[in-house]
RNA sequence: GCGAAAGUGGCGGAAUUUGGUAGACGCGCUGGACUUAGAAUCCAGUGAGAGCUGAUCUCGUAGGGGUUCAAAUCCCCUCUUUCGCACCA
């Protein structure tokens, strides 16, 4: 017989939804404990991505509500982005009936499982009541200062007809859709995360991050310290400043490297005839994607621009070239090529025959530059650098800089390969940026009380390459808030990645339409305690989202420094060693499983097939493990046969949680042994989860525990009622009693009802955590291992009492011990207290 | 190429925090009970090898070396895998 789940986990919804118990309360005084999982995309229905990481937010959210915290575990849809726009284009349909259909699916499977949501903070980013502030912060951040347009290259993907951020460009591919990027010169709007990039790189302020996710972001920013140095041109006034890290090599520059996209190149094209060399090259490479351009085996290729620049250390003429393996976008978007110690630049020089000067001698002083097959790129000892020959250039690096800044030719700089966030999508599925552009007044921001600029409903979408929104006149054409003059509304939408950079502080006032959220009660409850997610997002979401929180708290909106005290990556859920996806065909729905097995299975098995970070391997016979335990659990008090046994438990077991046993009366061995299991178990499956946090081990205790030999003789083959006296009894109803609190955080609704079943009228979690008695911990014997020179010959159990020389006394007694021994010589014999006798003998 | 993490039965994983009985727990597999049969359930076994069933012994945590009474755990070298970065000046 299969226990009656789908009955059972129906039953505690309805229950848990009644009471509301899942609703947090603003300002409790209890203390609070704030559980995030990244809100979901509402694709279509939930997978097993979403319910892998639901289980793991919603177990800690259990074990948080049982220990007594006041506990938010809000939900949530990301439901603006492409999908549902590209969706809506192949089924002739609108994103907005697609999204709400998919959300209400979503819905739907979020109860089935039973996950502890506040339903009542719920958001969804594509309804105007949350995109409204969106657009408000954006304005906030126009006004201080950290937003801007500009017309640069940007990462353009075709498939998707839109712009992507640095961060969203994996390996030259769009993230979404793997199609190879290419740059188009585009007018954007910029989020100036860079203001940021310094703050970005302390993580002194959240408590517990992995340290990989710390690595990338770092990484990501790329901090480096270096020179910036100015070249005069010969023959004009311009400037052009390159960034180097080694300004100790100076003095061997023979040319200068630029990109094809820099402003000068630009400039100079200008005067190039039609089909000149050097249009053409700039074309060519400005063409190719970013994949082959910036791959490492490209081929390094370049043209002479005719022009010299002169270096600024000692005016020599430096030949200006254009190339392809520079680029614009990192330091000053300009090289001072040294060919002799830089491994890129000599590979160019000898392509090209461009001279090359050694200004670093090893420390054996043996570099001969007419024997050098490849650049010298260690640090060494200055030569032909007139003042500062003979110095070390690790020490010349700063002499150099501090004399160039006297000269005013250069200066110490810090260069971050972060770049500025490009927020514009020429997409419209997406928050309308709240801007207006006027003949008379030029760009106007909306005013506030104008807010939320909507997105239009009828909309023409996916006929022409152009941006929807352009599509809609009576949209885009509008009047000058300021000179009620004609204008025109910015067409562009932002990122989506813009809306999930500060829903977490949403949930901690979701319906407030004054602003976008109460202060008071975003510092109730920001930071977030425990946020739970994908790897994917280390350096896309996790990195806005920590650039907004600072952004907010520097408007005053929050006070935290932080969004996300405590992250938690978990990993993929993998079918056959491959991430579950459509396109692989590996998919298993959750909703059949749910059906099948039952919600508390699913769980069960999510969290017992491996740590949370890691990746689970899903497996059909290993669900119905999960189930077959489950079952186990429900008939150790199911009692078809014998009905006083059930009413035994409920008559003794002790409600207090911390188990204590209440008699005097003499317990036998048995009882006394089941005891120091209920207890064990209780400490065991605390410190797995409060500690590590693994769930697997702790499942693991609890079917150790359900397993035990003592569990069927006392069941099966006694009558406790008669045979055991009340102390006894107690101890016995407590060792079933544990095992719905124990197993709540895992299997919720089983729990609850077995909970109910002995009797009780408290949910689980209103009862509280049990706590263990170190007391019952101790136990009457102890086995030491002994070993001779490090191998296990026999055991031994002695009293807690014994003393170390009666253990060693014991030890050399054993038989094999003795057999062993024979005709050896004992030179010492360690005793590891309650563990083992090493005897070392030659 | 640089950086990080990891390598344990047929499989997922435990023991690594604190050096101290390696393989918990689950899946799978083998045998048995129940059944007309199957499914389900229950019982027993399950790292390799030797040994008469046994007691017991040998080997065994990617490979090699080291520290130690004792190493999956600490140190060094090698290999492999995964992840991140990668013409960043």
């Amino acid at each position: 017989m299969e226990y009656p789940f789908d009955i059972i986990e129906k039953k505690w919804q309805n229950i848990w939804s009644k009471k509301k118990i899942f609703n947090a309360i603003d300002f409790s005084k209890k203390a609070k404990y704030y559980v995030l999982s990244m809100f979901p995309y509402p694709s279509g229905a939930l997978h097993m991505g979403h319910v892998s990481n639901y289980s793991i937010a919603d177990a800690i959210s259990r074990y948080k509500m049982m220990q007594g915290f006041n506990v938010m575990q809000p939900m949530g849809y990301d439901s603006f982005g492409l999908p549902a726009e590209n969706f809506a284009i192949e089924n002739n349909s609108h994103p907005r009936i697609t999204t709400d259909e998919n959300i209400k699916i979503m819905r739907n499977q979020f109860d089935s499982i039973g996950f502890g949501l506040d339903w009542e903070r719920e958001v969804s980013t594509c309804h105007s009541d949350y995109y409204r502030w969106g657009q408000w912060l954006f304005k906030r951040m126009y006004e201080k200062g950290l937003v801007y347009k500009k017309t640069s290259f940007v990462n353009w993907c075709d498939s998707c007809q839109t712009v992507l951020a640095n961060e969203q460009v994996e390996d030259g591919k769009c993230w979404r859709c793997e199609t190879v990027v290419r740059q188009k010169e585009l007018e954007q709007w910029f989020f100036k995360i860079t203001d940021y990039a310094e703050e970005l790189l302390d993580f002194s302020k959240v408590i517990d991050w992995p340290e990989r996710v710390k690595t990338m972001q770092t990484n990501w920013i790329g901090k480096s310290f270096g020179t910036e140095m100015w070249f005069k041109l010969q023959d004009s006034d311009d400037i052009i400043k390159v960034f180097t890290t080694r300004p100790d090599t100076i003095f061997g520059c023979t040319f200068m490297a630029l990109p094809p996209e820099h402003p000068l190149v630009s400039q100079w094209l200008k005067n190039e005839p039609e089909n000149s060399e050097i249009r053409k090259f700039c074309d060519k490479v400005m063409n190719e994607d970013k994949i082959t351009r910036t791959a490492e085996d490209t081929t390094k290729e370049g043209i002479f621009t005719g022009r010299y620049a002169l270096n600024p250390v000692n005016e020599e003429k430096v030949q200006i070239w254009v190339t392809n393996y520079v680029l614009m976008d990192y330091g000053t978007g300009a090289v001072m090529a040294v060919p002799a110690h830089d491994h890129r630049d000599f590979e160019f020089a000898k392509k090209y025959n461009i001279p090359i000067k050694l200004v670093i001698q090893n420390p054996e002083k043996n570099l001969v530059l007419e024997e050098m097959t490849e650049a010298y790129i260690e640090p060494g000892i200055l030569v032909n650098s007139a003042q500062f020959d003979g110095m070390v250039s690790i020490a010349s690096q700063d002499a150099i800089t501090d004399w160039m800044t006297q000269q005013e030719t250069g200066k110490h700089t810090i260069t971050y390969r972060l770049r500025d966030w490009g927020i514009s999508r020429q997409r419209y599925w997406g928050t309308p940026i709240p801007v207006i552009y006027c003949e008379n007044c030029g760009t106007v921001l909306v005013p506030d009380e104008d807010l939320p600029v909507k997105l239009p409903e009828k909309v023409q979408l996916g006929k022409t390459t152009q941006n929807p929104l352009l599509s809609v006149p009576e949209w885009v054409n509008t009047t000058c808030p300021k000179c009620e003059g004609p204008a025109r509304r910015e067409t562009d939408t932002m990122d989506t990645f813009v809306d999930s950079s500060w829903y977490f502080a949403r949930y901690a006032d979701a319906k407030n339409d004054k602003i976008p959220f109460d202060k008071e009660k975003a510092d109730y409850w920001l930071p977030v305690d425990q946020y739970i997610g994908g790897i994917e997002h280390a350096v896309m979401h996790l990195m806005y989202a920590r650039f907004f929180h600072k952004f907010m708290r520097d408007i005053g909106l929050v006070s935290s420094d932080e969004p996300f005290a405590r992250l938690l990556t978990q990993g993929m859920v993998t079918k056959d060693g491959a991430k579950m996806s459509k396109s692989k065909g590996n998919t298993v729905d959750p909703q059949y499983i749910i059906d099948r097995f039952g919600a508390d299975t699913v769980r069960i098995f999510m969290l017992f097939a491996s740590p949370p970070e890691k990746d689970v391997e899903w497996n059909d016979e290993a669900v119905k493990g999960a189930f077959r335990f489950l079952n186990r659990v429900y008939r150790l008090f199911e009692d078809e046969d014998n009905k006083n046994y059930l009413e035994l438990i409920k008559k003794y077991y002790n409600t207090s949680n911390k188990f204590n046993t209440v008699g005097k009366e003499d317990i036998c061995i048995l009882i006394k042994e089941l005891r120091y299991n209920t207890h064990n178990l209780i400490k065991k499956v605390r410190e797995d989860i409060e500690n590590r946090v693994h769930f697997n081990t702790a499942i693991a205790s609890i079917m150790e525990y359900i397993n035990l030999k003592d569990f069927s003789r006392i069941y099966w083959t006694l009558d406790p009622e008669s045979f055991y006296n009340n102390t006894e009894k107690t101890i016995y109803a407590d060792a079933f009693a544990v095992i719905p609190r124990l197993l709540y955080s895992f299997a919720p609704h089983i729990s609850e009802e077995l909970w109910e079943m002995i009797g009780n009228k408290e949910l689980v979690h209103e009862t509280g955590i049990p706590e263990y008695n170190p007391e019952y911990l101790v136990k009457d014997e102890i086995t030491y291992v002994v070993q001779i020179m490090g191998k296990i010959r026999g055991k031994l159990s002695v009293a807690p009492s014994t003393s170390e020389e009666e253990i060693k006394e014991k030890a050399l007694e054993l038989e094999n011990v003795k057999k062993y021994l024979h005709g050896k010589e004992i030179k010492k014999i360690i005793v590891v207290p309650n563990k083992l006798v090493s005897i070392v003998a030659k």
